[in-house]
DNA sequence: CGGTACGTTGAGTCATATCAACCATAGTGG
DNA sequence: CCACTATGGTTGATATGACTCAACGTACCG
């Protein structure tokens, strides 16, 4: 039945439609990827690959979500971001040489494009515009680390808490009855903003008290996010 | 007198003996470069540009320390890293073309070269091997930021204070008496572990009382590597 | 139907922040 | 030269946010 069929993607409308990296390719660039490239698919729950890792190339989502994550003291995973279609993940170990500091675990399931190393580097080589698009995905990845950094070091876990609620309708957006579209354990959403499980109960049902969000199961729907934003001091 | 001489430093030198970034340049590349640069001065306590900035180039230290900071609540600074001779700073900001999202203000009196984005830009476009290098360090940066997010959001204040001391001696070395090569007042401290000043006084005089370091004013002795190394559990 | 993973709530504890007072030092200006 | 002020360092007392531990509820799954 066609519904079984598999569709692979064809990089020349993946890089249209979702990917702004890979726009700046040429035609033949185009077709090597398409050549070189492996389709893969994964359910939730699979392991991409794990810290310390030596990684031999990096991955294009298109379809499904990936959380990217630290393992911490005890096992503690640190989630540290999100890979949504269009995003690529595992390119900062590929370009650093570096053995992988991350470890990539499915979360909705997935489609994505695994391309080898090599091709990368020898665009980055032979493409400047391509080096430059990188360099901005670094550069700006590397922006929203040092906000992290100081949002977790100087905010409290309420404000911390309340802030990754809107990063996240930022970044996954709400549907018709507001619900996020992103569902997450309480276990992983207290592994983004840096606390206990059990604080992140107690904080969600603070909110849902005071009419912010309300919640059924595991998934949250944003009822006020104008207050939401008052709490995570979003601006000051 | 020739003491009072100003030496502007050429960057054929500068990048054979503390650069790795310019290392890929061509002779012409570096003449250019020499040629746009602006050579400056600083002062401890000067400020290099400010967080919200639109920046027209970055800077490449030579000599001198400065550190690179976020403000945030209360005006409260949290220090995202320091940089140090043969570093670049800014670099983030003209890549991603973004204002700046940090401010820099000088620890220890400074010598820089001021190069103009346009160059950085061009260079990136012209000479591969260099954007390949400058996207190294982009993703060793990220890496660096991706553990220091997960320190602080796991690690107590004790053991993320154990760990800086570690990672100055790391990044600044000792001198013969085993002091500190940086020196920092508490609230600098503070500022890099993300806890307050009072905290960080507190746990210096028990790591004295410890032996684990010794104190004269802002000089830090690090008497015991090892026994911080347990402390700031760094393996495990 | 038992098992496993997740969610929830309560109670107690502790690390850390906050507030306040005080000291030391150095630079400033009258 | 001395009072004056600013800045940084230190210490103590107190408050509290957040973690830990433990028990229990719930839901789905083979």
């Amino acid at each position: 039945m066609k519904q079984h069929e598999v569709h692979i993607p064809f990089c020349e409308k993946c890089s249209l439609e979702t990917n702004a990296i890979f726009r700046h390719l040429t035609l033949e660039e185009t077709e090597t990827l398409n050549f070189e490239k492996d389709f893969r698919q994964y359910k939730r729950g699979d392991v991409l690959y794990q810290e310390g890792n030596r990684i031999s190339g990096f991955y294009c989502i298109n379809s499904g979500i990936i959380k990217v994550y630290k393992t911490g003291l005890d096992g503690k995973e640190q989630i540290i971001r999100f890979a949504k279609p269009g995003d690529i993940i595992a390119y900062r170990s590929v370009l650093s040489n570096e053995p992988a500091c991350t470890s990539a675990k499915v979360i909705e399931d997935c489609q994505v494009c695994f391309i080898p190393s090599e091709i990368l580097i020898s665009l980055v080589k032979t493409n400047s515009a391509f080096a430059l698009e990188l360099l901005k995905l670094a550069c700006h990845e590397l922006g929203e680390a040092n906000s992290f950094i100081t949002d977790i070091a100087q905010k409290t876990v309420r404000e911390r808490l309340a802030e990754i609620l809107l990063l996240l309708v930022n970044d996954f957006g709400l549907d018709e009855q507001n619900y996020l579209r992103i569902s997450l354990t309480r276990e992983e959403l207290a592994n983004i903003v840096g606390t206990a499980t059990e604080s992140v109960i107690r904080l969600l049902s603070e909110f849902k008290s005071d009419r912010l969000v309300d919640l059924s199961g595991r998934k949250i729907k944003i009822m006020n996010s104008k207050g939401l934003e008052k709490i995570s001091n979003v601006f000051s």
